[in-house]
RNA sequence: GGGCGGUUAGCUCAGCGGUAGAGCGUCUCGUUUACACCGAGAGGGUCGGGGGUUCGAUCCCCUCACCGCCCACCA
């Protein structure tokens, strides 16, 4: 016998190894089963799981375990991320607060050696989390994104990238974080609103140049007044950059500058002469009009200074300090220290004319959440128009779908408008650049005093080397530096020095749904599982993650990487805001499935997936669900009582009973119901057809209506009842087994230990099933739905009326047709059991003292004389009656319409036919009834 | 500035052309031997406002308002 309840605890470690061990994670070997695949998008690889993860990795198990049970050949392949920068953080972090060396005096090799040691400290946290969600991936493929394997494909990929030109170095201005000392691409800078100023300064005009500049107008907007000024006005945000500024821009047709142009002015403080130039930049409406252009620290004034030949001046270094091309009593200061002196001696010097405080909006670096610097240096590209190309016509053409739809418009707007993607990272902790810098030289091979490094791009150190040699003419060796020994006009070796740098960790990922499964290897699981089959994961990554998944898999596999992304949605807390550990409103999923159960949290996290929508978690909603849990077990405790033991060779064809038939045609119609639901897949939808049928049909009407059966004489109805109880009760495990796996495969294995016959497989395992349509009985559900319905009305009524549950009113049954009858006859000790009713019997006229229940065409009276209170009792008739006359009023009004019945579809018409004569009908019976209240009393 | 969502019962959300739904909460009743992590019943909504299309609009179109998010930018 069952316990009382469920023990999730107990159970969930010892099932989840049993499922690992018999090997039920790993794909089908039949060749002849359908692949399906999900690539997981790898955690970092010592982060820990958070309620996000436990969605994302729910929804994947839900789908892998779904397709499995149907005889796909399912893989879901783990795996983890090296997250570059953020792993690099930590460790970093850690090293200073243990009172450590920083990791520029510890060196490059020592660094990276603690990184992976700390990696092998907590990198199984996060697979033994997912684990305890009970996620059913083939821990055999799992893979990290700076193994063996993938750094090949890494190498693979950027050599091939280079070599087509889709890859490339670049002297730009990057996205520089001072913190990490770093460039960052586009997509990790984000911009904060906070308080900032536009200093306005006077820069004087060089030459003693002088024009006349507006400063009253009329109504029309017309200067009526000049003054003459010797000086421009511009505005900035950053005084600092006032040092490195090489011109001023004022628009083309700008009256004001208009004489200006071509002029110079000179820079305060640097005293470097810049030209006033006209760009189309500058707006005429914003500020004075005129702006200073620093193109070495802004990607506007990079563009306007490419236009109008000014010189870029660098006046940072990588840590946001000065450097000497500013004056010398500014080099070496921190930014924001020199934007105060700036500012200071403007307002000394009589040059800063005013300050205008405002907010306006800042870059800042993602992972660091320092002010980002735009900062001109050499880095790697990689030629991200081209590849977007292929990428959105896929999405186009509906290779990949998404799912919401909507995203797709989001993948597009990005991937039309994308950069150029700043790959290379000035970290340790990556994949190595496989890049090698050798001496300037000239196209034959000789030797330049000056110019930039030769750059040699292989696979491996000896590749580079050998083009190396190949190149020089001369013996090449790797080296911490790039140079050469000899005579300079006959080297006898050059040295190499592999790029210092490494790639963006989304790189990697992007190869991640092919260089898993062994690229660029010719792998079996390759050539099986790739393209993967659905893609889930969460919206902030579409840019980052999935759209260069789509790049990189169309562009090395010449087909998509998925044929569906599954965007889930966010999970916030219960008030609507956004989980951080700041404020800490985070909810540990594992905490939860401690608590709770983890069947618990995953049918929460199902059922609330709602597309389109974040999810609000409550725990309330999680221990609803619990309870589901538990009321499953009870329902499977009470067929256990009553000896429902699965019945070896039972066919649910077979049945006679209507109560039998009828639930086997629910089954059907849920089983439609959820097999659709999860292919879409649309999981919430899934899971409340579960929900619904598990409990508001299987528990509350089928088990209690098969109680009096139960219970009975009828030994041949008793043993059909106990079989089908069985035999649903098993659908009922397998459909809800993808949601809920534990609680599901406990049951499947406490109720053939019941003296049932053993089960072939472990649920996991059991194939999904198939049932014909023929099994919906049309005749037996119209029966138990007018059974349901009768029940119904009685309850209601005596709810209504005060009847005492202890009471058992006798039912005459007035104007029954043949058809009535026999249901009443057949279904009659239901009836009066779930009802509580006395004697039923069957009447010419309803009997006095008896209030009317509706029953299909007929009426029923109940003899409830000894509660009716007749003031109440003819109130609740009126109401009953004017709810119908409602409804008589707004169908027969419809149906009074020409319009409607011309235009309307004729089943709506016939739907709406049917609807008024029921209503007349069950108007007219109560108000029979009123009138006979009105003649007794 | 550009774009994308959202606004339905007290709360959280489904529904998206043809009688407004669920869960939770609320109220009333109930120890009928599966389950009080339960059962029975009830109350509760002019589906954000305004136009339009349609025989018919919560659902489609336009518009406004408010909320949320993304992208870009404000010298």
């Amino acid at each position: 016998m069952l316990e009382k309840t469920f023990d999730p605890k107990a159970v969930e470690p010892r099932l989840y190894e049993a499922w690992e061990a018999s090997g039920a994670f790993k794909p089908s070997e039949d060749p002849n089963a359908e692949p399906f695949v999900i690539v997981i998008p790898p955690p970092n690889v010592t982060g820990s799981l958070h309620i996000g993860h436990a969605l994302n990795n729910t929804l994947q198990d839900v789908l892998t375990r779904f397709h499995r049970m149907r005889g796909k050949a399912a893989l879901w392949l783990p795996g983890t991320d090296h997250a570059g920068i953020a792993t690099q953080m930590v460790v970093e972090r850690q090293l200073a607060a243990a009172g450590n060396i920083g990791r520029r005096d510890m060196g490059r090799e020592a660094f990276v050696e603690k990184v992976w040691e700390w990696k092998a400290e907590s990198g199984g946290a996060i697979t033994n989390q997912l684990r305890r969600l009970g996620a059913s991936c083939d821990w055999s493929r799992e893979r990290f994104t700076l193994d063996d394997g993938l750094s090949a494909a890494v190498r693979k990929v950027f050599v091939q990238l280079h070599k087509q030109g889709l890859l490339y170095r670049d002297k730009r201005l990057v996205n520089w974080d001072p913190q990490f000392q770093t460039a960052i691409s586009d997509l990790e800078v984000e911009q904060k609103e906070v308080d900032g100023a536009y200093w306005h300064f006077a820069y004087p005009l060089a030459d003693g140049v002088t024009y006349q500049h507006p400063v009253e107008f009329d109504d029309e907007g017309k200067p009526t007044q000049f003054e003459t000024r010797d000086y421009i006005v511009v505005a900035t945000t950053r005084p600092e950059t006032m040092l490195g500024d090489t011109g001023v821009a004022v628009h083309p047709t700008d009256e004001r500058y208009k004489d200006l142009v071509g002029k110079d002015v000179v820079l305060p403080i640097v005293g470097r002469r810049i030209p006033i130039v006209a760009d189309d930049y500058a707006d005429p409406t914003k500020g004075s009009g005129a702006v200073k252009i620093t193109p070495a620290h802004d990607f506007n004034d990079f563009q306007v200074g490419k236009r109008a030949g000014l010189p870029s001046i660098n006046i940072l270094t990588p840590e946001a300090k000065l450097n000497d091309a500013v004056p010398a009593e500014y080099v070496g200061m921190d930014r924001f220290a020199a934007r105060k002196a700036i500012v200071a001696r403007a307002e000394e010097e009589g040059w800063l004319k005013e300050i205008e405080k405002t907010k306006h909006m800042v870059p800042h670096g993602d992972r660091s959440g320092v002010v980002i610097e735009p900062y001109l240096t050499d880095q790697w590209y990689v030629d991200a128009y081209t590849l977007a190309q292929p990428a959105l016509k896929a999405v186009e053409n509906g290779d990949t779908v998404f799912e919401p739809k909507h995203w797709e418009k989001t993948y597009f707007e990005w991937l039309r408008n994308i950069e150029p993607w700043c790959v290379s990272r000035q970290l340790w902790w990556g994949h190595r650049i496989p890049a090698w810098f050798g001496p300037p030289a000239d196209d034959e091979g000789r030797l330049l005093e000056a110019g930039p490094y030769r750059i040699f791009v292989a696979e491996t150190e000896e590749e580079a080397l050998a083009e190396g040699a190949r190149f020089y003419g001369v013996r090449a060796e790797a080296d911490s530096r790039v140079g050469f020994d000899g005579p300079f006009d006959a080297p006898k070796v050059v040295y190499l020095n592999q790029d210092e740098d490494v790639l963006d960790t989304w790189f990697s990922s992007a190869l991640w749904p092919f260089s898993t499964l062994g690229w660029p290897e010719k792998t079996p699981d390759v050539a099986r599982f790739y393209p993967t089959s659905t893609l889930v994961t969460g919206f902030d990554i579409i840019f980052f993650w999935v759209a260069r998944m789509m790049m990189m898999g169309i562009h090395f596999m010449d087909e998509v990487p998925f044929k569906q992304v599954f965007i889930n949605a966010l999970v916030r807390d219960e008030k609507g805001a956004k989980m951080s550990k700041s404020k800490g409103n985070v909810i540990d999923p594992l905490a939860l499935i401690d608590e709770l159960g983890c069947d618990a949290v995953r049918f929460t996290l199902t059922a609330m997936s709602g597309q389109a929508r974040d999810i609000k978690l409550s725990k309330q909603r999680i221990e609803g669900y619990r309870n589901f849990g538990t009321k499953l077990w009870n329902a499977t405790r009470f067929a256990q009582m009553n000896g429902c033991v699965r019945v070896e060779g039972f066919d649910p064809a077979s049945v006679t009973q209507p109560l039998n038939k009828w639930i086997r045609g629910e089954v059907v119609k849920t089983l439609g119901e959820v097999t659709k639901a999860f292919e879409a897949p649309a999981f919430d939808e899934g899971a409340s057809a579960l929900y619904r049928f598990i409990w508001n049909v299987f528990c509350d009407w089928y088990l209690e209506l098969a109680k009096p059966v139960l219970n009975g004489e009828d030994e041949a109805a008793k043993a059909e009842t106990r079989a089908m109880t069985a035999w649903v009760l098993d659908q009922i495990l397998i459909l809800l087994h993808p949601v809920m796996p534990f609680i599901t495969e406990e049951l499947w294995d406490k109720t053939a230990e019941e003296g049932g016959p053993a089960r072939d497989a472990m649920l996991i395992s059991t194939s999904w099933p198939e049932m014909p349509e023929s099994w919906i009985d049309a005749e037996a559900a119209a029966e138990i739905g007018w059974l349901v319905d009768t029940v119904g009305e009685i309850r209601s009524l005596r709810a209504e009326m005060n009847v005492p549950p202890s009471a058992k009113p006798a039912l005459a049954v007035v104007g029954a047709g043949e058809g009535t009858l026999g249901r009443l006859e057949r279904q009659r000790d239901l009836l009066v059991s779930l009802a509580r009713l006395g004697e039923v019997s069957i009447a010419e006229t309803a009997p006095a003292g008896t209030a009317p229940v509706v029953m299909g065409e007929a009426t029923g009276a109940l003899g409830v004389a000894e509660f009716i209170d007749v003031a109440a009792e003819k109130a609740r008739l009126t109401k009953e009656i004017a709810g119908h006359v409602g409804e008589i009023e707004k169908t027969g009004k419809k149906l009074g319409n020409p319009d409607f019945l011309a235009r309307a579809k004729p089943e709506v018409v016939e739907e709406n036919r049917e609807r008024l004569a029921e209503a007349e009908a069950a108007k007219a019976k109560l108000e029979a009834a009123l009138g006979r209240l009105a003649a007794m009393g």
